[in-house]
Formats: structure tokens, sequence, C-alpha cells
RNA sequence: CGCGGGAUGGAGCAGUCUGGUAGCUCGUCGGGCUCAUAACCCGAAGGUCGUAGGUUCGAAUCCUGCUCCCGCAACCA
């Protein structure tokens, strides 16, 4: 199965890690959902038919676990960190499609078809396992994972010897094939780093995967058998595809799955093995957007007490500016450090001075001197084409660098403020036909740069369209000789934070 | 010797694959302009590219050793 890019396909069907709703939302959360946004809205944008989904993981013992403690029914519990996070995707302007629950019956339904499938086929077996195994990760761990000797490498405490019978997936068998797929589909990790990191690991030992766990009242029961419930993982990654109905089935596979750094193994391991043994087609891509760091270089943790919160920076600075700075100031490819202090001046500079100014020196220097509606007209020499911008932003978005994208547009705003300083209109009286070029042409880049930072800035961008009287449904790139920019008088739309 | 990434002017990064006068953004300093949110434009200063060695006419770039930082990996994307 060749693997040429997302561009291959009419349809761009993309998806974020599903959350789990043990507590509440932080910033890798938000970051994962407004890259998602982005790339949605882009691919919209640019003419295809988009498909976003997002949603919650709602099995595993610690959601019981962690309702009890709270004292609360699971599900009354999970239920009010559900709300918590669809909030947190309308308060970050995410348009995803649909937000799938894995309780719903349409997520369950669709487990229990594949888990039949693999077990007609054999690819699902029961047996016994002895090894040491943690509660808290549910999981068991090889001798040679363990840490010390004995301990849990990630709770740091004695794993006793536990032996216990449940469901096992054949994911060894698939273990060349596996090496195979990832050599011949280089572009199906994004970015490289992640890919060699999991490419490493395949040369180890790929062991069957447990797939069961004793029913304890909360999960997703093993058809047939109720003693046992499905493994959390082994039913999340489903929910990319169970979410799909007979209306939107067209959209599999998936252009993208768009995830963090730490489930990269489930995602490109053993959902594509998953996929595979149920004859299913493979996504295009996983894009593994790198980790939001504190300030001072250390991933944020509750415990060092270093992180931030996302709804309060929206508060404090507006949703469309926090998205810029995530979006460009952030790394696409490796982790980057979150700074307010940088997020600031970002706002200050590139926003305040080169983008809102420029807008403002602009349309209101025209309103002046030539009135409130300028047309194309074929005396005008147009100083500005943006056909190469447009290339450039696309080659970036297929490789999933959006930084790079928006640093692009960031040249061509700049060139306009040279532009300007150039062609010194305000020293031009009289409104001439080249006073008028002029004109034409900043509100023409304005036109067209703002049109491609909608992904970024959606309702930013829309007013900035308005001020020059123009929507999204009027693409600048095609047919120039027939706009007629209709202005208004423009508010500040980034305030200077001092 | 677990795996992967990183160390480049004050800050954040690109450049490393395919060796050939060290680049970008921000900050600092000087100048220009006055349409605009004291915004914009031009220019300058500032780096022996983590460290020790090797290959080469020539190394930020290739090879080897070392040091430090980060992620995978408590809570957590």
């Amino acid at each position: 199965m060749p693997n040429e890019g997302i561009c291959m396909q009419d349809h761009f069907y993309i998806t974020t890690a599903i959350d789990y709703p043990n507590g509440s939302p932080h910033m890798g959360h938000a970051y994962e959902k407004i890259v998602t946004d982005f790339y949605a809205r882009y691919h919209k944008l640019m003419g295809k038919d988009t498909y976003f989904l997002t949603g919650t993981d709602e099995n595993g013992q610690k959601l019981k676990t962690s309702a009890e403690k709270a004292n609360k029914e699971t599900m009354e519990f999970v239920n009010q960190n559900v709300d918590i996070f669809k909030d947190l995707c309308q308060k970050l302007n995410i348009t995803n499609n649909d937000f799938i629950r894995t309780t719903e019956e349409r997520h369950k339904n669709v487990v229990h078809n594949l888990w039949k499938k693999l077990a007609e086929k054999d690819l699902i077996y029961q047996s016994e396992y002895t090894g040491h195994y943690c509660d808290d990760c549910e999981s068991f761990y090889t001798e040679t994972q363990l840490e010390d000797g004995d301990n849990c490498p990630h709770h740091h405490k004695p794993l006793p010897q536990k032996t216990e019978s449940g469901y096992f997936f054949r994911l060894s068998t698939f273990q060349t094939w596996l090496k195979e797929f990832h050599n011949e589909n280089p572009k199906f990790i994004i970015p490289n780093a992640s890919r060699k990191e999991i490419i490493a690991r395949l040369d180890d030992e790929i062991r069957d995967l447990s797939i069961s766990r004793p029913n304890q009242g909360w999960g997703i029961e093993v058809p047939g058998d109720n003693q046992y419930v499905i493994y959390t993982w082994f039913d999340a990654l489903i929910n990319y595809y169970s979410a799909l109905d007979d209306k939107t089935l067209k959209y599999w596979p998936a252009s993208c799955h768009v995830i963090g750094r730490d489930i990269a193994w489930f995602h490109t391991i053993i959902w594509p093995a998953i996929l595979k043994a149920a004859d299913i087609e493979l996504p295009q891509h996983v894009y593994v957007h790198g980790m939001i760091l504190a300030e001072d270089g250390k991933k944020m943790s509750k415990s060092l007490g270093n992180g931030v919160d996302p709804l309060e920076l929206i508060d404090k600075y507006n949703l469309d500016t926090f998205r810029y700075y995530l979006l460009k100031s952030l790394p696409s490819h490796s982790n980057g450090r979150f700074s307010e202090a940088a997020l600031i001046q970002d706002i200050n500079t590139s926003l305040a001075n080169d983008y809102g100014n420029l807008i403002m020196r602009a349309v209101k220097l025209t309103m002046k001197r030539v009135g409130p509606e300028l047309s194309y007209s074929d005396e005008f020499e147009m100083s500005f084409n943006f056909d190469s911008l447009l290339e450039k932003v696309n080659a970036n978005i297929k490789n999933f660098e959006h930084d790079k994208a928006i640093k692009e547009i960031w040249t061509e705003l700049t060139s306009v403020n040279q532009y300007i300083n150039q062609k010194e209109p305000w020293t031009i009286k009289e409104p001439t036909t080249e006073l008028k070029t002029i004109f034409f042409n900043c509100l023409y880049s304005i036109h067209a740069l703002t049109y491609l930072l909608y992904p970024v800035m959606p309702e930013t961008s829309v007013k900035i369209l308005n001020i020059i009287g123009q929507d999204l449904n009027r693409n600048p790139f095609e047919d120039i000789k027939s706009l007629t920019y209709k202005l208004t008088d423009p508010e500040i739309l980034f305030p200077k934070i001092q």
C-alpha cells in the first residue's frame, strides 16, 4: 500500500487522541486540540471534504478507583469530567464534527464485532500468563523491564508475581509485517525522530498483548465471557473507526491521528496490527506532536507545580492569540517550552506591530485618500503574487510543519510593510492611479494573508476580512480581477500588553 | 553500556543528511519616515557552533571518546 501522503486523498479525516477523563484538562490537551483543529480548518479551507473527531476514553479500572475516591458512581464521575472536556473544545473554538465516548453503545458494538472477528481468525486466544503485575499500570512487566530487579519502572514499587488467565492478541505474528510496513511507509510516522524511536523498538522481541482484565464492574465486557473486560487500550484505539457510521464511513481510512509522544507505540504498532488483523485499511499518518515543557525546560507536572492552565491563559490573552502562539512558537516536530513572557512578546511584536498595525495603516490611509471602496482595475500593476507562498505553505502543512508555514506567511507580511515604506503613499495627495495601485496591492495582500491565517486565528481573521468587505467564501487566489474592497474603520485587533 | 532527541551571539531557534567565507526571529544600539497600535523601514554591534581528539587542502557539518540537559517513564498529551 503506497503511502504518498494526505494530499492524495480527496477527503481529510483527522483525529485527536481521546482523553482520559480522570482529572481536569491541562495544557497538553489544549495544545493537541488546537493543533488538530488547525489542520482540520486548513484542509477544509483548501476545499477538502474534512471530518474531525475527538472524544474521551472512559474505560479502565483507574476511573472506577478515582470515582470511588470522589465518593461517586463511576458513570456520574465520568459524565462530570467529560462535560469539562467538551467544554474545553468549545472554549478553544474546536471544529470537531463528532465527540465519541467509549462508553457509548455505538463504540461497544464495533469493538465487540471486531473482537469476534479476530477471535474467529484465531488472532485472539485464551491463555494463562505469569509475570510481575502492577495494578496501577494495569500491565505485566518482564524481568528486564523491572527496575532494580523487582520494582515497577513507573511506580517504583515491588511487583509480586501473579498468574492470570485471560485473552491475548497475537501481536507477535505481526512483527515482520510491521517492520516491512514501516520500511515501505516512511511518512507513516511523523516526525522522523519518533519514527526512529519506534523502529528501534521493533528490533526487540514483540510479545502477544494481554487484552483482557478481570471484570470488576467497569469496562466493555469480553464477548461471551463476562468474567473479563477488554483492556482499555485495545478498545480505545478502535474509537477512530467506531465513531463512523453508514454516512461517515466514507472518511475511512483516517488521514491522520494526532497524538502525543507517550502513546506513539500504541498508535504505530498495536493499532496498525489490529487493523491489519481485521482486514481494515490503515490510516495515512500518525503525527506525533511535541510536548509542551514548562518554562524551566521540564515536563509540566502537578508535583513540580510548573504547569499552566490553558483556560486561564485564554481568559487573559484571548483565544486567537493563544492559538497563534502555540502554533507558531512551539516547534511542530519536537518538544518546546511554554513561556508566558514569550507569549506576550509575540502578541506585541508579531501580532500588534507587524500584522495589526499593517491593517490599520493600510486601511485608514486608503479610506482617507481614495474613499471606502476600491475595485481592481487593469491599470493596476500587481506587485504581489502569493502563489509561491501558497505552495510553500501547502508543502509545510503536508509535512505537518505548521510553525514553518506560519513563519512563511509572516515573511510576506513584512514584505508588505516594506512595500508601503518604499512607496510612501502618504506623500501622494491626489487619488491617482499610482496611489490606488499601492492601496489595492496592500488590501489584496491583507486579504490573501488573512485568508491563510484563518486556521490559526479563526475569529480574528473573519473580523479582518469584514474590515475590507470580504469573507471566507471569497478565495483571494482566484479571479483577482473581480475583487472589490469595501472598507470600514478598523478597531484595534491586537491590543498591546504592557 | 535500555531507546530517542538536544547543546550554535543576551533569549529562542535554522543550518548538520549532500564539508567550502555562520543565518533567522526577539532583545540592544544608531539612523530614516510620520500613513499607522511611540507602530513601520534601514543599518550596526554581538558567536574560537558543549568538550577532547581524529579524518581532510578545508569541519557547526563526517568519525571516536567524554560532559551536561530533556523525553520515552510516578500524577501527565
